[in-house]
DNA sequence: CGGCGCTTTGATGGGCCTCAACGTGGGTGG
DNA sequence: CCACCCACGTTGAGGCCCATCAAAGCGCCG
C-alpha cells in the first residue's frame, strides 16, 4: 500500500514499464521491489558473480559491456531513467551491466521476479515490448558502428545523450535552445561505444568545440550550442 | 490434424520454438500455418510495403538488412533453419528481413499469429526468449564489427556459417573433419554483414585460402580445410 | 607542492577504402 | 554451337582515416 503511493510520485512513473501493466500485477511488483542507491562503477548483472537480477532505472546511466579475453571491450548499450535492466532467463552472456553514474533503481530479485513473469503475462508482454525496442535499437548501433565516420558517430552519440538527458525534464528543450548536459561517460567510455579510440574521440570533440556545435565544461560539463547543426553531422538518429 | 502429423517430420522440429509450446497451442498454430517457398531477393517483413508476417525458417537462410537513405547499408542478422522471423507490435523500423537464399517456411498472418500470442502465454513466452537470444547475438556481432580485424571478422563469420549450415545434418560434421558448404551470401552481402568493402573480403578470402584454411569452388562453394585454425583466426566466436 | 587520473595535442604509420582493370562462369540468342 | 554479355569475383596501386605511440596540460586530492 505505501509502495503503491510511493509509485504514484514516482519520476520515471509515466514512461516505465511499470505503467503499462494491470493494477493487480503492479501491485505484485510493488510488494517485491526494494529502492536501491547503486553507486558508480558497480555491477548489476553478468561478471565473474553471475549476478542476476532486475532494475528499473529511476536516475542515473547504465552501460552494457562485451569484455573479451585479450582486453578489447565495447559498450554495445546504454540505459536511461525508466529502462528496464536485467537478462530474463540467462545465467549471464560475458555482457556485464555496469552503473556508469550513481543510480537510483528500483530492484528485483533474479528468481521472484522470474517467477512473477511467468504467472502474470501482461508483465511478460511488458518486458517483450521492452526487449523487441532494444533489439531494434541495437541494430540501429550497430549500422552507425560498422558504417558511420568518427564524427558521425560523436555526433550521434551526443545527440542520443542530450535527448535521454534531457526528457522528462519540464519544457526546457525548446527547440534551438541550448542544452547542458552532464556526460555519464568518460571519453574512454565513449571511445568503447562508438568502436573508437579515445584520443580520436578527443580530437572529434576538439573540431565540433571550434565549429562552435558544442562547448565543453571542466570536466564532463557539455553544452550543445546548435542541435539541429549537431543533428546534422549525426547523418541520422540512433534510439537507445 | 494433418497438419499436426506434418510437423512430426518437419525437419527442423527439434529446434524451432514450436516445440517448446503445449500440444494445445502447437495445435492452434497448426490450424493457422502455411507453408511457403520464397525465393531469393524477396522482402519477409518490413520495406515500403510495411509487411508484416512471421515465419519459421525450414531451409534456407534469411538476411535483416540496414538501409540508409544515401546507400549505406549494413546487414544486422542472419536467420537460419528453425529461426523465427518478424517483428511483433511494430510496423516495421526501417529494417527488412530479405530472403538472402530460395526459402521454405512456415508461415504466419501477422494479426493472426499476435492474436495468438496474446491468448496463449506459453507462445509469448518462447518469442521472448527466442528475443533475448536475438538481442544477445546483435550485441555479439557489435563487438565484433566494432574490434575486430578483417581477418577476423571473416574467419568469424565463416566459423557462424559453416556451423549453421551443417548442424542439423547426421554426424558429418565429426571434429577435424573438412566442411563443404554453399555460402548463402555474395562477397558483398559478407562485406554488407562485417563492415568491410568487397574487395577487402575478397582479399581475406585469398589470404585464407593461400594458407590451406579455406578453398573456394566455383561461384559461392566453400570448403574448410581446417576448422581449428580458422576458428583460431576468429579470435572468438558469434553465435548469430 | 607534488602526485595521479583524465583529457588534450602532436607525429607517424598502417589497415582498410577507393578507384580501376581484368578474369571467369553462366545464360542468351542468333 | 559459339560469340556475346553481364554479374560477380579477383587483383593491383594509391590515399585517407583512424590507430598508435608519445608527451604535455589540467583539475583534484592528499
Amino acid at each position: 500500500m505505501t509502495m503503491r503511493i510511493k509509485c504514484l510520485q514516482c519520476a520515471v512513473r509515466r514512461m516505465a514499464p511499470c505503467s503499462a501493466l494491470t493494477a493487480a500485477t503492479a501491485n505484485e511488483l510493488g510488494r517485491i521491489v526494494y529502492r536501491r542507491r547503486i553507486s558508480a562503477g558497480q555491477v548489476l548483472y553478468g561478471g565473474a558473480q553471475r549476478l542476476s537480477s532486475f532494475a528499473i532505472i529511476v536516475s542515473g546511466v547504465v552501460k552494457l559491456v562485451n569484455f573479451h579475453s585479450d582486453g578489447r571491450q565495447q559498450i554495445v548499450g546504454l540505459q536511461f531513467p525508466s529502462d528496464f535492466v536485467g537478462r530474463p532467463f540467462s545465467d549471464g552472456t560475458g555482457l556485464v551491466a555496469e552503473a556508469a553514474t550513481d543510480l537510483d533503481v528500483c530492484s528485483f530479485s533474479g528468481p521472484t521476479f522470474e517467477g512473477l513473469m511467468q504467472t502474470h503475462s501482461d508483465l511478460e508482454r511488458t518486458i517483450l515490448r521492452r526487449t523487441l525496442d532494444d533489439l531494434d535499437a541495437a541494430r540501429e548501433w550497430m549500422f552507425m558502428i560498422a558504417r558511420k565516420t568518427a564524427e558521425e558517430r560523436v555526433a550521434s552519440l551526443l545527440v542520443l545523450i542530450a535527448r535521454k538527458m534531457t526528457d522528462g525534464l519540464d519544457g526546457n528543450v525548446k527547440a534551438g535552445a541550448e542544452i547542458e548536459v552532464d556526460l555519464p561517460l568518460s571519453r574512454t567510455e565513449i571511445a568503447d561505444c562508438l568502436g573508437l579510440r579515445l584520443e580520436t574521440v578527443s580530437r572529434q570533440f576538439a573540431s565540433l568545440r571550434t565549429e562552435g556545435i558544442i562547448a565543453t565544461g571542466r570536466r564532463r560539463g557539455l553544452k550543445v550550442c546548435d542541435l539541429a547543426e549537431l543533428t546534422r553531422r549525426a547523418h541520422g538518429s540512433v534510439d537507445a
